[in-house]
DNA sequence: TCAATGCTGAAGTGTCTACTTGACTGTTGA
DNA sequence: TCAACAGTCAAGTAGACACTTCAGCATTGA
């Protein structure tokens, strides 16, 4: 089935807003670093930051919908962990872009060192692919 | 002057908000992935995002503020450059955390396997290291 | 010279976000 | 049994966000 393919494609680029966007609250941030050092209930989460239990939750529901945390009931308390799959998709995508950019700049580089100018970028510095956007 | 390092220490803490906040929108992750691929004029970025021109000139002035692009106007055009740098810090951030997660749940699969159990991590099992909020 | 191009700035609008308070439910330990 | 605890739910609010339209301003190519 080619939809199930399409849909999945579709639904990354979901993820991604909600992860990116779970991941811009420096509150968020902070609840993920004391996650990353061992599981946690949302009281303990919360106890930094100054704010109201119920806000906390709130916060708590936005990174387990990203997926960036999953957590489960047991009593009373519910227990919260990283989920590191979701990390590194949101990782993947930054480095892919970043590796695009270092290699082209690495060309450029080469490029100009070979040629004669000087190593930096210059604003109309001609292109060492054929490709004119570049 | 230690004022100087705290003030880094915060700035990089807002920083990161700015950056992963722009990172949120799936617009603008199409224009990184432009800029990936080369330098691009304004429009350029606008033309497969269904929007105005106004509209694309916002997203590119937060994407400048987060320092992911940076840019430089000659006549009437401006043209966009991804920053690796900025990337990079991003990146960063989420590896380091992933890390230390994937780590430690190593070291529990590595505990559970010697000690009997099966080698998933259940909801109450004994943790490996001492410290009891793990 | 003049129209088209590429962008900028300001103001307006509907929607989303990050909280708050308060009332409530199930759990636990004394 | 009963109070304290951990979390949940609903409703309200101020401010942020993602657009829009419209007016304006250099720059450019014919």
């Amino acid at each position: 089935m080619r939809g199930g393919i399409l849909k999945h494609m579709l639904n990354q680029v979901a993820d991604l807003d909600r992860v990116f966007h779970a991941l811009s609250d420096p509150g968020r941030r902070l609840m993920l670093e004391r996650l990353s050092r061992g599981p946690a209930s949302v009281s303990e989460l919360g106890k930094p930051l100054a704010m109201s239990l119920a806000a906390v939750v709130q916060h708590v529901q936005v990174l387990e919908e990203s997926g960036l945390v999953r957590s489960q009931k047991l009593g009373r308390i519910r227990t919260c962990r990283l989920n590191p799959v979701t990390l590194r998709s949101a990782e993947r995508w930054i480095s892919e872009r970043r590796t695009l950019v270092e290699r082209r700049l690495d060309r450029l580089g080469e490029y100009l060192a070979e040629t004669a100018g000087s190593p930096d970028e210059g604003p109309s510095a001609p292109a060492p692919q054929a490709n004119p956007t570049q």
